[in-house]
DNA sequence: TCGTTTTTGGAGTGTCAACTCCAAAATGAT
DNA sequence: ATCATTTTGGAGTTGACACTCCAAAAACGA
């Protein structure tokens, strides 16, 4: 026996790749959409074109297919914001980063929220395992905003009482909270104050 | 025939109305653990020990009971926050309620999140009504704080730059954005440093 | 080329959840 | 006390949904 020894390490030819791409693709754009719970595998299925067989031969339950749909949306979600959110480190930069995310919710509608913090709000107090990968999908996202505004206080952009660790994890907040009441409220006002409040306060370390 | 015009107006006696409470305290609490769509209401009937008729006779079906659980949920926030939220006008105020936060959320191990910010997430994009009803409540909650910090300026303790709609809405959004990352990290940290933030950022505008 | 493993097809299966229905008891007005 | 109205009981009904099963086709390795 060599079934899965937890979880990991599968052969997987290239065409199990492809399939299971889209599995994951069909299943994150419905989940976005409709949410975790209002999205079926067999909605999954119809949209990737494929069997129910078949997606229980790459995902063991709908657990499963939801914790790759997470790390999936955490690299779109940095992607996205790339090549951005890798050079952090001005005011221009942090200004246009937020020009960035207020335009996109103006794009659609304000609707959908955030890809990572609907899924936290749905998950994190049900699923330990989804609620770690999503820890981990913030994380990943914080770092960056950290480090630029390390590398600007380390340039002397900034005057040593900034702390950037406190100051990248109200920037990240400040996305979150604003997008709750963005999407609650189908104005992209909530987003753009909540990062423009923080933001200000950082120009207050300007040196 | 004299069924509901639309909705409301219906006679409901002492008992009905009773028996209407149990259901939807029942219903918050489920809802408030497992989400909306963890919660059947076979288990709320369970909880609030009442029968499929019964639920069914005070609400037309689940997506009412939601609506009901949504206001219900309003209500209890600001209760809860009360008498600290009609007197904000002061910096001791304000970080005795970044404390109380804080504290609760301590309390219950940083989960949960906030009941009507998870809410929110689950409900926005799939029920036009439940997001009006939970726009109307982040709307009854933000006005105290607007309240306090309008007060402070005209009081002279802030600067007449100080902008309170900006900040009273900042503010809410620290909240629900520190929420989703201590729900999601399981520490209350977030939450305190994404307050404690904005709150500087006030206190940059002390007269 | 041949045997093995991976990938795919698609018809089930069992459970659970939302909602219905028909009356019976309790309650309230007069 | 009487009758209309409200409230309650609880057994259905209907559909959806997560997941299974038995093979067949395709791809792979030697």
């Amino acid at each position: 026996m060599k079934e899965a020894v937890k979880d990991r390490a599968r052969p997987l030819t290239p065409k199990g790749m492809a399939t299971r791409g889209r599995i994951v693709d069909a299943a994150a754009e419905l989940m976005f959409e409709r949410g975790v719970s209002g999205t079926s595998v067999e909605d999954v299925q119809a949209k990737a074109g494929v069997s129910a067989s078949q997606l229980y031969h790459y995902f063991g339950d709908k657990r499963a297919l939801v914790r790759a749909v997470i790390r999936r949306q955490t690299d779109v979600v940095l992607e996205r914001q790339q090549p951005l959110l890798s050079h952090l480190d001005s005011f221009e930069a942090l200004h246009a980063w937020r020009d960035v995310q207020v335009e996109v919710q103006r794009q659609r509608a304000c609707a959908g929220g955030c890809p990572l913090g609907t899924l936290a709000a749905e998950l994190a107090d049900e699923d330990p395992e989804a609620r770690a990968d999503l820890a981990a999908g913030f994380d990943r996202w914080e770092e960056p905003i950290r480090a630029g505004l390390r590398a600007m206080r380390d340039r002397g952009a900034l005057s040593l009482e900034a702390d950037p660790d406190q100051l990248a994890l109200a920037l990240l907040a400040a996305v979150q909270g604003g997008l709750v009441l963005t999407q609650t409220r189908r104005n992209p006002r909530a987003l753009a104050v909540a990062l423009d409040t923080v933001l200000a306060y950082v120009h207050t370390f300007a040196a």
